[in-house]
DNA sequence: TCTACAATTTAGCCATGACTAAAAACTACT
DNA sequence: AGTAGTTTTTAGTCATGGCTAAATTGTAGA
């Protein structure tokens, strides 16, 4: 039960405070401007409720607000944030590799036990699985100490036609979707040849494991690849 | 998400409730009456907190509370009790057997994954284990319907001396009594030999791989056996 | 700069479920 | 049966964290 981040951290915090601060850095990391507005939608409360607990998590120490600007983490916020996904993509590598659960049914299992597995049970996790580098879903998984890579790769939508490819990462965890591309064959390293790249933001047309098929643009736009070759 | 009793509750339950359901049910099974002061203390929240939520938990039906009498489960309450019991064991013998967690820490870790689980997890993770009937410490896990079985045996503290005998369930989730009991080597179908038993409630002599130990009685009392030639 | 619209914050409400303190109800002993 | 002592319940408080509605602030276009 004993945190990482325990000794830093005056009050325990509750699942909520740790999915704001985990939604806080997803939507940072993305590029965007964390306001108020973004962050509630997000986590699907209402603004007020997001301003309400910003403040305290500001209290906390946890991140940085200042009225009307967009929220940032302190170091240590930050801190709890990356444990957290760690946690979420232990398990979700962990579910899918251990229990076969499927692909797009990893992340809202792992959504709930990300919040309550001890340090000891992800340390045996990250062993049984040999203290791996990505999630199933290409996503990198942050270290015990806060780091965190970045997969290299770029959209599918911005490839090359004629070429083959390599998927590397899937820039979604919903369910719909990702279950659609495992019909399709496509999953984390499988290779792909692209056929195709309708201009004007047109479908695409690959092929995987010999079958062709059409994806929309706003699909490849979310496939990370790297040329077949590369490891 | 779905749980197995969802088609017959109307709010969904929180941790809570389902640890205060447990308890009741562990108690009963116990053999004990059910009384405020004894779910007060086994829960570790006030009289007064324990008497709030049965009430409430007798509105939703899942409890038969009478003010002053011992309090007892529904069908559904008991339904509910052994779902959670059947979560709680099954990811006992998971983190034990997949994940080499030891047996005297399985038990909190699954204290807080039980509530948090999904149906296809339970599954998944039953199915992984070749659906076991008794969990690290001898307990019997329910089935998804709700039956529960119980394991044979009899306290070692009444066995007879001079003959060999096989420990099949320990009484006790408690962490430090559970590491001492490993480190005597006796874990779950270890085999030991009764050399001697102190009478008016001395203390046990037994031989374990070859091995003598000085149990205490109470101790004893905690270990269930069954003769070791049976299965 | 002024105004209209959008974003954010404030104020205040509600449910939950813990708590303490006091009242009430049971039990057991004389 | 009466009373002392224990158990249980009631009454009322508090913190949490959601919500709505209203006030405020910020921004962009005329």
């Amino acid at each position: 039960m004993t945190k990482n981040y325990s000794s830093e951290i005056a009050s325990p915090l509750s699942s909520n405070h740790e999915d704001y601060l985990k939604a806080i850095y997803i939507l940072e990391a993305r590029g965007e401007q964390v306001t108020n507005s973004v962050l509630s939608e997000y986590i699907g409360f209402t603004p007020a409720s997001a301003t309400n607990m910003v403040k305290k998590l500001s209290q906390m120490d946890l991140v940085i607000y200042r009225p009307h600007q967009a929220v940032s983490l302190t170091p240590t916020g930050r801190r709890v944030a990356l444990e957290i996904l760690r946690h979420h993509r232990l398990l979700e590598l962990f579910l899918h590799k251990t229990l076969d659960i499927p692909w797009d049914s990893v992340h809202e299992e792992a959504e709930r036990l990300e919040h309550v597995i001890s340090e000891a049970l992800e340390d045996a996790i990250a062993a049984s699985l040999g203290y791996p580098k990505v999630d199933p879903h290409g996503d990198p998984i942050p270290t015990k100490t806060g780091e965190i890579g970045h997969t290299p790769g770029h959209p599918l939508s911005q490839a090359k036609a004629g070429r083959a490819y390599r998927l590397v990462r899937v820039l979604s965890q919903e369910k719909e979707r990702l279950a659609y591309l495992g019909r399709l064959g496509l999953s984390l390293n499988v290779e792909l040849f692209l056929r195709e790249q309708a201009p004007f933001d047109g479908p695409v047309l690959v092929e995987v494991a010999g079958v062709e098929h059409a994806l929309a643009a706003e699909m490849a736009a979310l496939l990370q690849v790297v040329p077949a070759s590369a490891k």
